[in-house]
DNA sequence: GCGACCAGACCGTCCGGTCGGTACAGTCCG
DNA sequence: CGGACTGTACCGACCGGACGGTCTGGTCGC
């Protein structure tokens, strides 16, 4: 990984994401704070500081890093099977990728709640990629409500996880994933 | 209402809870504070914690008078058709309640994601009763899969609500509502 | 005048953010 | 080459405000 000297501030920033992800899943996103941070990250609150001058741009570039990461793996998903990805297949490539939020990725939705309970306005963001989101899917065969439910659902999930409301066992979980991918395929 | 006078702190307490929901709604999840609730209440801190000895006992309030609020209505619901409900019908007329929690009642809600944040702990007893609900659910025709479905969305737009998530139009939204109620009636 | 209900000053802790300082890698200049 | 200077990464003591909870006292109905 020597590359990684040649790009501004590479790792240091993201091993400081991943540890604020897993702060709020260890202490609630509630909870969250700097000094907590910066001991998952083995670093001190000073350290943290450098990189993120506030808690706000924590949180921002949480949720930001969140976004991409969806996009690039919908894009990634979709380069692989070759060809420009019709509307549809994209479709069915993100809810297959938020699924995959389970159990290992759940780090990364920590994200969402954490903002949600410490600065709601940034939710404002992921709002609008929403939006723009539905309207596309308003343009597909089986139109608007078909698609939206199924995305309500995802977000069930995922949100019930995050909440810790989820009851499911892992094998009624999968069954509820399979699912719904087949659903999202017709 | 003046039989309220014959039970023990009667509309003191609901009150107080009405404050602390609106608190939610108005500051944030991760921000709720005492001094909020009281405001809200038009009341001193004191008087608040003179009801609820502690902010937990608040949450806990809170959550408590959600879950039991829901149970009464899916009750009253059912009485209202009279006979005995069978558990199909219950489950219909427990989706319906949930999701007349927009707009209006979407303050009540607030109790989840308020408990979430600031007491994870507190979930432990919703997830039960959500694992009974489950439970009954498995028994019933069409299985565990499709009514878990239908529930999986009907949160996925609570919590898309209370997450401030949610870009639907009003119209949409109903839409959405209609589509779910029709789906849990088959 | 007694107890339920409430007011609000007060305390201790926690937490976000500041600030002065250290270490170290270049870079520039003689 | 070598010393001065600059910029970057990081440390950790510290401050000020916010917040949960305590305490003392007051008010009002019975």
């Amino acid at each position: 990984m020597y590359f990684r000297n040649l790009i501004p501030h590479p790792p240091a920033r993201e091993r400081l994401l991943d540890a604020a992800e897993r702060a709020v899943l260890e202490t609630g996103a509630g909870h969250l704070t700097l000094d907590a941070v910066a001991k998952f990250a083995g670093v001190s609150k000073g350290g943290l500081l450098h990189h993120f001058p506030s808690k706000d741009s924590l949180l921002e570039a949480m949720l930001e890093r969140y976004l991409t990461d969806v996009e690039a793996q919908v894009a990634a998903r979709c380069a692989r099977r070759g060809g420009t990805p019709t509307r549809v297949e994209q479709f069915r490539e993100r809810v297959r990728v938020l699924l995959e939020l389970h159990p290992d990725r759940q780090a990364a939705g920590a994200a969402l709640i954490a903002a949600a309970a410490d600065k709601p306005e940034l939710m404002a963001h992921c709002r609008a990629g929403y939006r723009e989101l539905l309207d596309e899917l308003a343009q597909l065969p089986g139109g608007f409500e078909r698609s939206a439910l199924v995305l309500l659902a995802v977000n069930g999930l995922l949100f019930g996880e995050l909440l810790q409301l989820s009851p499911y066992t892992s094998e009624e979980r999968s069954r509820l994933v399979k699912a719904l991918v087949k659903a999202v395929d017709q």
